[in-house]
RNA sequence: GCCGGUGUGGCGAAAUGGCAGACGCACAGGACUUAAAAUCCUGGGGCCUUAAAAAGCCGUGUGGGUUCAAGUCCCACCACCGGCACCA
């Protein structure tokens, strides 16, 4: 790295201040009924301020995984830009939450201990260690007094309680909110008292009445059980998250992975579809974001329809049953020929033919070995097979086939389609290949061909003695169908989302154990039951082997004794995800010791918003929920909507007061190697923060990374860039203090390295820096940078904030006197950005004072912008003749039009372009523009 | 295929519909220096012309349009990045 001498001595100020930060518990935020230490800053800065009179700000990161590789130049990226968000509050008066903790449960230290036997908590504690040194060696103003990790019982006892408000709840349809399982209606009580008894079992003894109960509880609670296929890797001895499989094989080594079924905790995520949708329109997100999750909720709005069986290959009596299908296009009934169901649909083995059965099973078995992965990559090549059975289109009661092909899912929809050849590509595809007969109901636009046409249009060839839907658009066709096949109970409008629910277990050690207990019942049959709260935290046992077990049980499952339970009971072996604890940490940071409750609801209240005072200080309304959350794209579908999800949950419950958990979210882009390409290992143009920062300091860092472009877009990453900002704060640096004492100090640094911190004192202010009044010029570039800088921050525009910085600076070099106030001003305003050199200059600017008992530049006020001090007094007007610029003229700022466009036309370089031409039009803006419309 | 985003100097980028390229990097020339580093000053989109300049013309992915005026608004396309992907 080439770099020559230093440009200021950050290797001393940077850790001088961040200890003092530390000590002092400089950003240490203030929860409602706290009292504050007079001698705190906080407290000098708000005399009379208790903390629940301030307006809050909540600015939160994503908390990291704590990897063994370290700091990532990504992370400082969404980090700096909070910090910056912070500081700036804090400066306009806020109390500011900013708060740091760990998302440390994970694979990579499990696998780790698989290998060396080393219990995860030792590596994750070691990596966090790591972590914090290097987050903190940046300068951040996080309140480390809330630091949470999510592998502290302290705080999994609290998502471990969260899962048993999930367990015992059902989600109400009547009210569309989850509620105790306790106010479940069930159907036999009902029936009883109404005196009616349950058909077929007048005498049902209570221990059966009892199972029946616990069934009927468990298939509406919003965490279940299922049998669920989950990917097992032979070879790794584990079960794989469907993120860790890659084409049929294991990410990590290669391994071929296959489907088995297992018993599987399930959350009922899919009853907040609705919602999760909906809620989208009451907060401030970026539009990509919201169409992702919008997509990923996947709302389609259709029919269900109703088909009978014509023809059956067997005498059973669901033969009698019709097969019921998804459509989004009603409209296209009348073009019904034939019908496919899901290899896997169970009327499949009812309906098939003895003479088509071989051909079935074996479409089946083929089908069954495939991923969903190939599947879906296979997917050019339609494939299927004929049933042997037919149905009955209920519109024109003819009778059409019943095949079986993979392209229709087993998880969307009823598992089944009528297939419309003539307007379904899919469709189409398939009856092409199967010589299945097409027929056009939709006439498209004039001059398109209607095979295949899948666009709206209008109906054709949709009637029958009872209906027809002929000449209508298709939207129009929709309801009127919809309407008739409702009105024949041979359907019904309904509306189908792409969005599963949550696969909730995982076959692992490294995660929070299930606070549930399996129990047999007088019939044999087990049951789970929920531990009680008293009973948390629920610590996982201690292992030797981290392995599963060899005939495919979780981890856990080696502990016997914690398995088994002195009363015959035993414990659920599998653990929570890592999304579990991310679901709701942000919660936790507003009042993370407390040992009675998640969260204690007064701090709710005020950190969420919904009882904080509204902000004088500040024109925006106050926010419902996190001011401010800013990560990675990584995070737009899975821990978004499943922490949405669990805040509604915990809403419903009434335990927390905002439908929203973040109110406005902004992702930061990707930062790319020197090369343009995404760093990795492989590429070797990875940018270790820890080098970056050894050459050239913090704040130089942080500059940087918020100097390189837009927040949100992806930037490739130079080091030269570094040099830049770096050279800036250097000029910061000579501009404020004494070139002779700076260089007695280089003298004394190199004799006597260890006397740094003390001859760093020594260093004393520029001789041109007084008390003198400020020139207008002088105040005219602090204004044009308060106002800019300002505006700035509340656009997150950061590379534009500092280049204002910039501007102030290039211009205050060339000031023979600097006066303190607008040194002052400025060190506010720069403090944000690089709070370290800031403080040391802020310090040196009150000499009369120790710098221990100078005013915490922290506190200091921001300053507020004087609109009269950018006034000018005479202005330069461009001026165009028909939209071209030909020459800049200087005008008195008051000149009115007439006077403006005198004197454009007066112009000698605007003369020539008018020279033979009419003036058809004069177009003045005062003040901004003149343009000559001449012909 | 569908959805979203982005295209501006050698590079990162800036620009309420109103002087395109602020700020920074890299580069070139100069000052300081025995020399270098550091620092400071100056220059810079392209074309045409010229000894040098001035003036002029062109220029924000491509092609149209709206407007006195378009990087910005509208229409059609192209390229790249991200997400989803047989979801009926």
């Amino acid at each position: 790295m080439a770099s020559g001498r230093k440009q200021y001595p950050f290797h001393l100020i940077e850790p001088k201040w961040q200890r003092h930060w530390a000590q002092q518990e400089t950003f240490r935020a203030w929860n409602p009924g706290e009292s504050v230490p007079a001698q705190h800053p906080f407290a000098q800065r708000h005399a009379n301020g208790k903390p629940e009179h301030l307006p809050k700000f909540y600015i939160l990161d994503m908390f990291p995984y704590p990897s063994g590789a370290g700091l990532h130049v990504g992370h400082p990226e969404g980090y700096t830009a909070t910090d910056i968000l912070a500081r700036y509050r804090r400066a306009l008066g806020y109390n500011v939450l900013h708060p740091m903790g760990w998302d440390a449960f994970g694979l990579p230290a499990e696998q780790y201990a698989i290998k060396t036997g080393q219990h995860p908590r030792t590596t994750t504690e070691q990596n966090i260690a790591n972590f914090k040194r290097q987050i903190q060696s940046l300068g951040f103003s996080y309140d480390w007094s809330r630091e949470v990790d999510t592998t502290d019982p302290q705080y999994f006892r609290w998502t471990q309680w969260i899962f048993l408000q999930l367990y015992n709840s059902w989600f109400n349809p009547q009210t569309n909110k989850a509620a105790p399982i306790s106010t479940l209606p069930y159907l036999p009580d009902l029936q009883r008292s109404a005196g009616v008894s349950p058909p077929g079992s007048p005498g049902a003894a209570p221990a059966e009445l009892e199972q029946k109960r616990r069934a009927y509880c468990d298939s509406k609670r919003l965490a279940y059980v299922t049998e669920a296929p989950v990917w097992w890797c032979e070879q790794l001895g584990t079960v794989l998250a469907n993120e860790e499989v890659v084409d049929g094989r294991s990410e990590v080594g290669g391994f071929p992975v296959v489907r088995r079924p297992m018993r599987q905790w399930m959350l009922r995520i899919t009853a907040y579809a609705e919602r999760l949708l909906q809620d989208l329109n009451t907060i401030e997100w970026s539009d990509s974001l919201k169409e992702m999750q919008r997509n990923w909720i996947g709302r389609s709005e259709g029919a269900e329809v109703d088909f009978s069986i014509a023809e059956c290959g067997t005498r059973s009596a669901e033969c009698e049953k019709a097969i019921r299908v998804f459509t989004t296009r009603p409209d296209t009934l009348f073009g019904a020929t034939y019908m496919v169901l899901a290899p896997e649909h169970k009327l499949v083995d009812v309906i098939a033919t003895a003479a088509q059965r071989p051909a079935v099973e074996a479409y089946r078995a083929e089908v069954s070995k495939k991923s969903d992965l190939e599947r879906t990559e296979l997917a050019k090549e339609k494939t299927g097979v004929f049933t042997g059975a037919y149905a009955i289109n209920p519109v024109n009661r003819e009778k059409i086939p019943i095949w079986i092909a993979d392209y229709v899912l087993i998880s969307y929809g009823t598992g089944a389609i009528m297939a419309v050849p003539g307007h379904d590509t899919r469709d189409f595809e398939f009856a092409t290949k199967f010589k299945l007969p097409i027929v056009k109901v939709v006439e498209p636009p004039e001059g398109v061909d209607w095979h295949g046409y899948v666009d709206d249009g209008i109906s054709v060839n949709s009637a029958n003695a009872d209906i027809s839907i002929d000449g209508l658009p298709t939207p129009e066709a929709k309801r009127k169908i919809t309407a008739w096949l409702e009105s024949k109970h041979l359907g019904k409008k309904t509306i189908n989302y792409k969005l599963r629910d949550w696969l909730f277990s995982r076959q692992r050690y490294w995660g929070e154990p299930f606070p549930i207990v399996w129990k047999q019942s007088p019939g044999g049959q087990p049951y789970h039951e929920a531990l009680p709260e008293s009973a948390l935290p629920l610590l996982p046992p201690p292992l030797d082997d981290y392995k599963p077990t060899p005939d495919g049980q979780p981890p856990l499952a080696r502990a016997k004794d914690w398995v088994n339970l002195p009363n015959g009971s035993k414990r659920e072996t599998n653990t929570m995800p890592q999304w579990a604890g991310s679901c709701w940490y942000y919660l936790r940071y507003l009042d993370s010791h407390n040992g009675h409750a998640f969260c204690g609801p007064e701090a709710e209240r005020y950190w969420m918003g919904s009882h904080a005072p509204r902000s004088t200080l500040h024109a925006e309304r106050a926010t419902p929920g996190v001011d401010l959350y800013v990560g990675g794209t990584e995070h737009a579908v899975l821990h978004l909507l499943y922490a949405r999800f669990w805040h509604k949950v915990l809403y419903d419950l009434g335990h927390v007061s905002t439908p929203e958990p973040f109110f406005k979210l902004v992702n930061q882009g990707l930062i790319l190697g020197e090369d343009s390409q995404k760093m990795s290992k492989s590429r070797g143009n990875v940018i270790n923060p820890d080098d970056i920062l050894a050459e050239y300091g913090a704040d130089a860092f942080r500059l940087y990374e918020m100097f390189m472009g837009p927040l949100e877009m992806v930037k490739p990453w130079n080091t030269r860039g570094v040099e830049g900002v770096y050279r800036f704060l250097g000029r910061v640096w000579r501009l404020f203090v004494d070139e002779q004492s700076e260089t007695d100090f280089e003298q004394g640094l190199t004799a006597e390295p260890a006397r740094g911190p003390e001859l760093l004192g020594s260093i004393r202010l520029a001789a041109g820096i007084s008390e003198a009044l400020p020139t207008p010029a002088q105040l005219k570039a602090l204004h044009a940078c308060i106002k800019k800088v300002t505006e700035d921050l509340d656009g997150l525009r950061f590379n534009t904030a500092i280049s204002a910085l910039m501007v102030f600076i290039n211009e205050a070099m060339t000031w023979a006197a600097k006066p303190v106030s607008v040194l002052r001003d400025f060190l506010v305003l720069l403090q944000p950005f690089a709070p370290h050199i800031a403080e040391e200059l802020w310090a040196k600017l009150h000499t009369t004072r120790s710098p221990e008992h100078a005013p915490s530049l922290a506190y200091a006020s921001w300053p507020k912008f004087d609109p009269a001090l950018l006034v000018e007094d005479t202005l330069e007007i461009p001026v165009q003749v028909n939209g071209k610029l030909r020459d800049v003229i200087k005008v008195p700022a008051g000149a009115s039009q007439a006077e403006l466009e005198a004197a454009a036309k007066a112009s000698e370089k605007v003369k020539p372009f008018l020279e033979g031409k009419t003036i058809r039009k004069v177009i003045v803006l005062p003040g901004r523009l003149v343009n000559i419309v001449a012909a």
